[in-house]
DNA sequence: ATCAATCACTTGCCTAGGCAAGTAACCGTA
DNA sequence: TACGGTTACTTGCCTAGGCAAGTGATTGAT
C-alpha cells in the first residue's frame, strides 16, 4: 500500500475510531441513549404508522436482528416502543414508537444533529459534503458487493452470485 | 438539518456502521485478530524498537488506557507483545512487539490491506481519495476541537415518563 | 392433510470495553 | 527526608453485542 493511501487510511480510521464515540458520548450524557438507540427511534418515528418489522430496522440500522432484538426490549422496558405480532404474518414482529417514544426522539434529536453539524458539516465546504456523500455511498456499495471476503484458500461455493 | 445533510449524514452514518464490522470479520475469521488489536500490532512493528509506551499506543489508537491495556493483556497472552517497566520512569509502560508477534502482523496485514484497498481506494477516484484524507482529517480536528459538546440547556430527562 | 424446510426472530453464553476506584512510581514543597 | 499531589496504568463491575442453538409461524411438496 502506498504511502498516500496510508495516509488516508490512517486519517479514515481514526474517524471510525473517534466519531462513533463522541456521538454515543453526547447522546448518552444528554438523552441517556446509544447512538443506535437513537437511530433506531428515530427510523421509527420517520416510518408510516411509526412502525417497523424488526428485519427492516435492521437493515435500515445496519445491524444483526440480534443485536436490533435486543436493543427493542431495552426500549421497550424504557416505554419507548412496544412490539406486536404482526397480523399478516405471525413470523414477523412489528416494532412500534409510543407517544412516549416520540417525545423522547423529538428531545433528544435536536441536540444529536447539533453536534453532527458542528462535527461533520461545519467542519467542510460545501463541495466536500457533496463529495462525502458520494464517497460514503461508494463504499457502503463496496462492502455490500463483498460482503464476506473470502481468501484464496477458503473457496466455499458461490452459487448466488 | 436540512435534507441534503440527513441524506450525506445516514450515508456517513451507514459507512460507520459497515466498514468496522466488515473490517473485523475479514481479520477476525483470517487472523483471529480485531481491527484493535492489529492496529496495536501494526503500530508497535512501525515504532523504533518495536515498542511504544501505553499512553502513546493508547493516543496513536484512539484508544482509552483501560480498552488498550486489556488489549495489551490479550496479546501478551498470544505471546505477541511482553510488556516491560520504563527503566526511565517507573510509572510508564512500554509494550514491545515479539518476533512472534512480528510475523503475526506480517502475515495479517497484506490481506487487511487487500480489504482496504477493495473497500476504499478501488471504490474511489484519485481526487476523491485525496479528499477523503482532507476530510477526515477536518472532522477529526473539530472533534478535537469540541470533545464534549455541552447543550445550551443540558437537561437530563425525568426518571420514568 | 402432513411434514419437512424456511423464515423471523430470541436467547444463552461469552468477549470487548466503559467508568470509576484502586495502586505504584515519581515530583514538589518544606 | 517526609508527604501530599499527580501520572500511568490496572482492575472490578456492568452493559452491549456476536455467534450459534433454539422457538414458533408459514410455506411447499407430496
Amino acid at each position: 500500500m502506498s504511502a498516500e493511501r496510508l495516509e488516508v487510511w490512517a486519517s479514515l480510521a481514526t474517524l471510525l475510531e473517534r466519531l462513533p464515540t463522541a456521538l454515543d458520548a453526547q447522546l448518552q450524557r444528554d438523552s441517556g441513549l446509544t447512538h443506535f438507540e437513537h437511530g433506531v427511534l428515530y427510523a421509527l418515528d420517520s416510518a408510516p404508522e411509526r412502525t417497523l418489522r424488526l428485519s427492516t430496522l435492521a437493515g435500515y440500522a445496519s445491524s444483526t436482528l440480534s443485536r436490533l432484538s435486543r436493543a427493542i426490549t431495552r426500549l421497550e422496558a424504557k416505554g419507548w416502543v412496544h412490539r406486536i405480532i404482526d397480523p399478516a404474518d405471525g413470523r414477523f414482529t412489528l416494532a412500534v414508537l409510543t407517544n412516549e417514544g416520540h417525545v423522547k426522539v423529538t428531545q433528544s434529536t435536536p441536540g444529536h444533529h447539533a453536534l453532527v453539524d458542528r462535527l461533520v458539516f461545519d467542519a467542510l465546504t460545501a463541495s466536500q459534503i457533496r463529495q462525502l456523500g458520494v464517497i460514503s455511498r461508494s463504499i457502503s456499495e463496496a462492502i455490500d458487493t463483498a460482503p464476506v471476503w473470502t481468501p484464496p484458500s477458503a473457496k466455499v461455493d458461490p452459487p448466488t452470485l
